[in-house]
DNA sequence: AGACAAAAAGAAAACGATTTCTCTCCCTTG
DNA sequence: CAAGGGAGAGAAATCGTTTTCTTTTTGTCT
């Protein structure tokens, strides 16, 4: 291993001077500064992140908390957002864990001297939560994706504001009568809700009860079983809103089963602009949330609140998103 | 911050007795050992991996090369079987990267002292690949993922078996004219293509040119293209076999343009496993290649590659994987 | 009781960086 | 020409562990 000594005596200077050449500090020579570097890559130096770390008590490592299967497109382009603006800004990304009984994710995060902590995903589990709100509350650096936590920056999509867009968009398709099968209840669906109504009472939509059904987030199952309730309503939505993409599918094929053709009889809307949204047959309109700058900018939020302590105030970020037309929705406007 | 120091003063031991004592070495009586555990336990204590790494060369960290987008459910289900076994052994991974003229993914392993690495997927440039061998000719320990490396352990689908396997499922529901439309050449396609042709001779399945086609991994578009060609043939296949779920996906909807329903008029089988699979109607026949197991093994592999390292000899070991029946596929033996 | 081995305890030297502080020089300025 | 100031160079302390080696204590056996 090729050691700051190594390159001192090679280089014929202090430790000290090989330290402040590779650091561009000042105190040195430019024409010994030159040499230094020079030599660093000739013999193909590189430093030595624990012993760096250990002294200046920064790691240039970023703890992020992400309980959730990866397979869940949302998650794992939000994970691929955070890595990229990670990887450009000179961080890594370590994965805190929680071990009840042994450690839990601040103990990680401090163990591997995190300089600070995004959470993505805490867990579902009382555990998880209990141990996500004690980080929350540390002196670590924090901040949090899709969830608000006292004194901290989060960082989440515009639900709010997805919503009403969508309600817009079909406003202007011809499309009154709607429905809004939503997912589990939590600070997110309550944001989507919110939306919803606002822009229908904006455009005197009336929404009957029936037409409002709580699902579950990326469950076919869940969504089918709502759409077949919907189904007894007397009259029947122009067009279904579903809570992802997923659950869009699952509705769909319900639809079918009932003799419904999608869009020609009623139309369908998704959410998340996942993949899949474009391989089905219609594809699907979606609303597109922008995960990976969802990703990137809570990595940004993060570095200035770890390098601009002083000054830094946490806040609330919302990352607007965008609507994708898509087969699954009948423009009525046009006759 | 509690260190071995704070807990040494509070006991009134030495620092040496301290760090033997919390890491279960001997030259400590018993009593005095579980004292300084307790205590330890009452300050809070936790280690500083810095300064262990620093001293003891060991990081119990893995460097990972993924340069992919994990919206792929292939590689994102690797990448947390990777995740959990890691975490379950006590490991951090660490994602690398290669910032051409700065740095190449062995100088990021070696600065973050990773023990080992795994290479899921280098990335597609000339560049990339060139930095991936680099790493695979270091002294790290290395174990790649579905591609072999000279003197390396490495963990694979079983692409061969694989084929094979669906081969003998159509047989069984009675299909003899299949085509396969295959990914793009590389080692993982050469197996299945010789998996394909292996099976249908030992069955007298005689495969005309025309049936096996090129298309591309992960693009329906690519496999709507093959799909059109293979329709052109005098005689159509009972059913064609698709690199991946996605493509499979992209193909039914261009035998649909064609006025060929499935499984009605021809038989359509993906690969992978994935969720989409279970959403389209009908749902995909499919072949589930076991990933999350592909990064557990991976990580096992590396592992021992790590702590054995007197006694480890690399192998190439394979991970099988299941056929999972779907509605794409006709039982043409039933009638 | 005395001698010796074995166990326990602690002092101190690393590991590889950063940083402070001191000591030289050399140059500028009155 | 003397004094003052600034830049360059390096010695040394330090970060929190682990580990070696020496010293002390304890226990065993004749």
């Amino acid at each position: 291993m090729v050691t700051l000594r190594a390159l001192s005596e090679r280089c014929g200077v202090s430790v000290a001077a090989v330290s402040k050449a590779l650091n561009g500090r000042q105190g040195i020579s430019a024409e010994k500064a030159e040499l230094v570097r020079r030599t660093a890559r000739e013999m193909g130096y590189y430093p030595n992140a624990a012993a760096r770390t250990l002294k200046t008590h920064r790691s240039l490592n970023i703890g992020i908390l992400f309980k959730n299967v990866m397979a869940n497109e949302y998650f794992s382009a939000i994970l691929e957002g955070v890595r990229d603006a990670a990887e450009e800004h000179g961080y890594d990304i370590t994965f805190l864990s929680n071990v009840p009984g042994e450690y839990g994710y601040y103990q990680h995060a401090m163990r591997r001297q995190c300089d600070g902590v995004i959470i993505v995903s805490p867990g579902y589990s009382e555990q998880e939560q209990s141990e996500a709100l004690k980080l929350a509350e540390s002196d670590l650096p924090v901040v949090s994706i899709d969830q608000i936590y006292r004194n901290r920056s989060s960082v989440t999509g515009d639900n709010l504001g997805g919503l009403e867009e969508i309600v817009s968009y079909l406003y202007g398709l011809g499309h009154r009568r709607l429905a809004f099968i939503h997912g589990e209840m939590g600070d997110v669906t309550r944001q989507r809700l919110a939306g919803f109504f606002r822009a229908c009472r904006a455009r005197d939509i009336r929404v009957p009860d029936e037409y409002v059904i709580q699902g579950q987030y990326q469950n076919p199952d869940a969504a089918a079983l709502a759409t077949r309730q919907l189904l007894r309503c007397k009259t029947l939505p122009t067009c279904i809103l579903y809570p992802d993409d997923t659950a869009c599918v699952g509705g769909i094929a319900e639809l079918a089963d009932h003799g419904l053709s999608v869009p020609e009889d009623i139309s369908c809307f998704g959410y998340d602009g996942s993949h899949i949204a474009l391989l089905t047959r219609p594809t699907l309109a979606t609303h597109d949330q922008n995960c990976h700058s969802i990703g990137e900018q809570a990595v940004l939020e993060l570095i200035s609140a770890i390098e601009d302590a002083k000054c830094f105030v946490p806040r609330n970020i919302t990352v607007t998103g965008s609507v994708h037309p898509g087969g699954s929705v009948r423009d009525l406007a046009q006759k």
